[in-house]
DNA sequence: GTCTATAGGTGGATAGAC
DNA sequence: GTCTATCCACCTATAGAC
């Protein structure tokens, strides 16, 4: 259990809390230091004593983002079952945001990524790495086992995953149908259960139900 | 063929056009009327002749774009063989805006979907209403002449093809490397189109390359 | 750590001349 | 259709007091 070198509830942290629902709901150049004054009610002032820039606030956004997506991550791998259970499991972590009304702050991001500081996009980068390096090695892992059928390498599955899912995600909140995501995710990792030699009457009743 | 009411040169044209890469690159939130002016070497003044208000200004962006894509894909239902070849060339056209190093003008204006004026929000939805039902129709037509292999609805597939295809362009120009799309592309119509009954090893050498 | 005050810039939008 | 001039709201960021 890591310790927290500071209290969650002190200004930098609910300043961080803020602003990535900002983000998350209404992109990084629609929003600003004023709307987290207002809801913080502090001074925009302030906010520049704990994140100098907007930039640098972007950054630790990400920082943290990541941080604790590579915790629930590693819960996964705690709490998890077998390599599909995994992909369910990770599936769910979207659709929970998503839930939210919000998009993942990341995906917000790659769509802004024209307007990025430099810092921002490198640690973008570094949080889909993550992302693909993990289900890339739960991919692999099914697939040895026989759990899991693909072609290719662990790793195109895995970039193809992530872009899928972050995706539907963002075409769901467009159409403000949270079901949208839910059938797109399901088709995916139906597709990679579904053993090539089984016929097809089969494979659909095999399909389980979420 | 459709008579232009206007020389494709005059103003209103250009600012579309100048106006449509700009969201493309940076995003609706991204750009100003003073940027469109200042590449026109017009005054923003000018530009609200044309087009009133911002919001406008972003609605007739997205008419034009779908016009312009539903004739596209009404040249590939003219041109293209059989099914497979017609999603081949659907995917291609979104390869082609991103080896412009753009993104999708609704797919970017999906993510901002939580900041933009109810009127886009409309178009937008109406843009993607228009490619799933053309994909459906391509999607049905192949699997009833047995060239696609797919489960479920039609709609259900060509929903997570749109949001596939959409998420990957936007990885693919976060990282910079459009293979990334390409590979993901073609993953998912190769996908649609193994028969279940073949073995792995036939399937992966039958695969296409592009 | 938080404040007041302010700088210096940019946003979308309008009035009215030409 | 395009211009000059202008409005006012908002933006990020800083200086310096408390």
């Amino acid at each position: 259990m890591p310790r927290r070198p500071q209290a969650p509830s002190d200004t930098a942290t609910q300043v961080l809390d803020i602003a990535s629902r900002l983000v998350q709901t209404r992109g990084f150049n629609g929003f600003s230091y004023a709307d987290i004054a207002a809801e913080l009610q502090i001074t925009k002032a302030s906010l520049h004593y704990h994140f100098p820039t907007k930039a640098d606030l972007g950054r630790r956004l990400i920082e943290r983002y990541e941080t604790n997506f590579v915790a629930a991550l590693e819960a996964i791998d705690r709490e998890a079952g077998d390599a599909h259970d995994k992909l369910r499991r990770y599936a769910r972590i979207y659709a929970a945001v998503l839930g939210d009304r919000q998009m993942c702050l990341c995906g917000m991001l790659a769509a802004e990524h024209g307007t990025l500081p430099e810092a921002m996009r490198t640690e973008l980068k570094h949080y889909f790495d993550a992302n693909e390096r993990w289900l890339a090695r739960v991919l692999e892992a099914g697939r040895k086992s026989g759990e899991l059928h693909f072609d290719g390498k662990p790793l195109a599955v895995a970039s193809l995953l992530v872009g899928a899912l972050e995706g539907a995600m963002m075409l769901a909140r467009s159409y403000g149908d949270a079901r949208r995501f839910d059938a797109a995710a399901e088709r995916l990792l139906a597709d990679l259960r579904a053993p090539l030699s089984v016929p097809r009457r089969q494979r659909a009743a095999k399909r389980a139900v979420r």
